[in-house]
DNA sequence: GCCTTAGTACGATAACCGCCGTACTACGAT
DNA sequence: ATCGTAGTACGGCGGTTATCGTACTAAGGC
């Protein structure tokens, strides 16, 4: 039987489903702030955004790959494949059309 | 001996002592986030701020006390007694000064 | 085919958090 | 002084979360 090729696809909430406190939580813990900000250091543009692996974090490896999930389902970040590697970066259009402002300030902040 | 008359004062952080991170944390919460647009909602002058009870909250007391001090711990929020009452209202300026924009930002989208 | 690199899934553990009820204190009114 | 109102402190319960290690899959290079 086939090994049922893994999906590439990852589930992303849809710009109308992301929700205000999941966005805060998300974004409450010091990791994935770091996450969030080292991100924001990238471009947003189709092949932009950063590896897993390019951001370095003071966890293991499986805890880093959590708080991305975490990150990824609340709406703050957009995953996708290309070849081993797993690239992130943020939603920031669709964040700032559903919370203006809020990213920005989030991020400024943190940067200080 | 004296019952110790209890202490009326409240700790607060100082401005400078507040944390991204604390904030975004209370914030993330549903019915703290409550709180803080209904205080929003009220004035933020000496004399402005809503009793802990003129919030209606889909919880007991216990817990209601629960989150208000951890808005205050947070420095999201000021409290001082007057009478039985604890008044209640946001730090907006001293949040302002030290994230430009966040709360604004927070409170407009919770607002929609 | 085999190895390396990148990331994941799973299970375990310990901490934290939200919630409650109960018993209590503080203040003001009667 | 007694009572009622407003809020608190404490302890407990149950669910969530952050963390890890281990074992695994996927893609690409040898």
């Amino acid at each position: 039987m086939p090994t049922t090729t893994a999906v590439r696809e990852l589930p992303h909430p849809a710009p109308e489903e992301i929700r205000l406190e999941t966005v805060l939580h998300a974004l409450s813990d010091p990791i994935r702030l770091r996450i969030a900000t080292a991100l924001g250091a990238h471009g947003e543009g189709d092949g932009a955004g950063a590896a897993c692996s390019q951001v370095e974090l003071p966890v293991s490896a499986s805890t880093a790959t959590h708080h991305f999930r975490v990150l990824r389902e609340a709406g703050v970040i957009k995953q996708c494949y290309r070849g081993t590697a797993k690239i992130s970066c943020l939603r920031r259009a669709d964040l700032e059309a559903r919370f203006p402002g809020l990213l920005d300030a989030v991020l400024r902040a943190a940067a200080s």
